[in-house]
DNA sequence: AAATACGTTTACGTTAACGTCAACTTGCGC
DNA sequence: GCGCAAGTTGACGTTAACGTAAACGTATTT
C-alpha cells in the first residue's frame, strides 16, 4: 500500500506464501493485524513477525516454537516475573541450534 | 547383539525412538534390515542410515529428503546414468543447507 | 447495472509422522 | 510345558500446517 501497511496479498506475494496461511497464522495467535473495516491492515511489525515465522520454519522449527522465539524479542512481555524462565528457553532454543548448526556442518561435510 | 547386529529395541533405545518408529521408517523403504527367522535384525549400515535419518529431522528435512540424502552415499547408486541428476540435486541440497546456516545465525545473533 | 478483483468467514479435506491398541508368534528361564 | 518378555502385523487414531471450496461483502472498472 502506498502508506506503512501491507494487504493480504502483498504479504502473500513477497513471501510467496497463500492468503490462507496468513489468515492461518492470525488463527494461531501469531499475527495481530488491526482492521480497516473487515479488511486487514499489516504494519511492518506484522512483516517482521512473518520474517520470523518463515525463517524459523526453514529450519524447522514448529509454529509453536516460533511463537514462543517471537515473543522472546516483545518488549511487553520482558517483566521481572517470566524473566528468569525466559533466559532458561533462550539457552534451551541456543543449544537446540548449536546442535542444528553441527548438524548441517557434518551434512554439508559430506556433499564435500 | 553379540554380534555385529542390532535388535530393533536396541536401537530404539540407543535413539531414544520407538520401535514403532523404527518399523514406520522401514515402511518407508528407509531400512531394510535382514530376518532371522520373522525378527529385524540391524546390520551397523543400518543403523548409519538411522544416524542420518534422526540428523535429517533434526534440521527440519522430512523422512522423503533423508531418503533422497541417504541414497546419495549409497555406493550402489552411482551409475553414470543419473549423476548428472544426482551433482543437481547435490547443489540443491548444499544451498538449502547454507540458507539454513544462514538463518541460524541470524537467530543465534538474536540471541546475543 | 454487470463484471471483475480482492477480501471475508466457516467448514471440511489432506498429508506427514508417528502413537496406540489388538491379536498373534517366538525364544528363554524355570 | 508354562509364563513372560520381546517381536510381529494390521488397523485405526492423532496432531500440525495448511489446502480447498462455498457463499458472501466491497470496490473499481466498463
Amino acid at each position: 500500500m502506498t502508506n506503512g501497511s501491507y494487504t493480504i496479498s502483498e504479504l502473500a506475494q513477497e513471501f510467496e506464501i497463500t492468503t490462507r496461511t496468513i489468515r492461518f497464522y492470525e488463527e494461531k495467535g501469531l499475527l495481530t493485524p488491526r482492521r480497516e473495516g473487515q479488511k486487514r491492515l499489516y504494519s511492518a511489525s506484522d512483516r517482521a513477525r512473518i520474517v520470523l515465522i518463515l525463517r524459523g520454519k526453514r529450519i524447522g522449527m514448529t509454529l509453536l516454537e516460533s511463537a514462543e522465539f517471537i515473543d522472546m524479542y516483545d518488549p511487553e512481555h520482558n517483566n521481572t516475573e517470566q524473566l528468569h524462565a525466559l533466559i532458561n528457553n533462550v539457552k534451551k532454543r541456543r543449544e537446540k541450534l548449536l546442535q542444528q548448526q553441527h548438524d548441517i556442518s557434518a551434512m554439508l561435510g559430506g556433499l564435500e
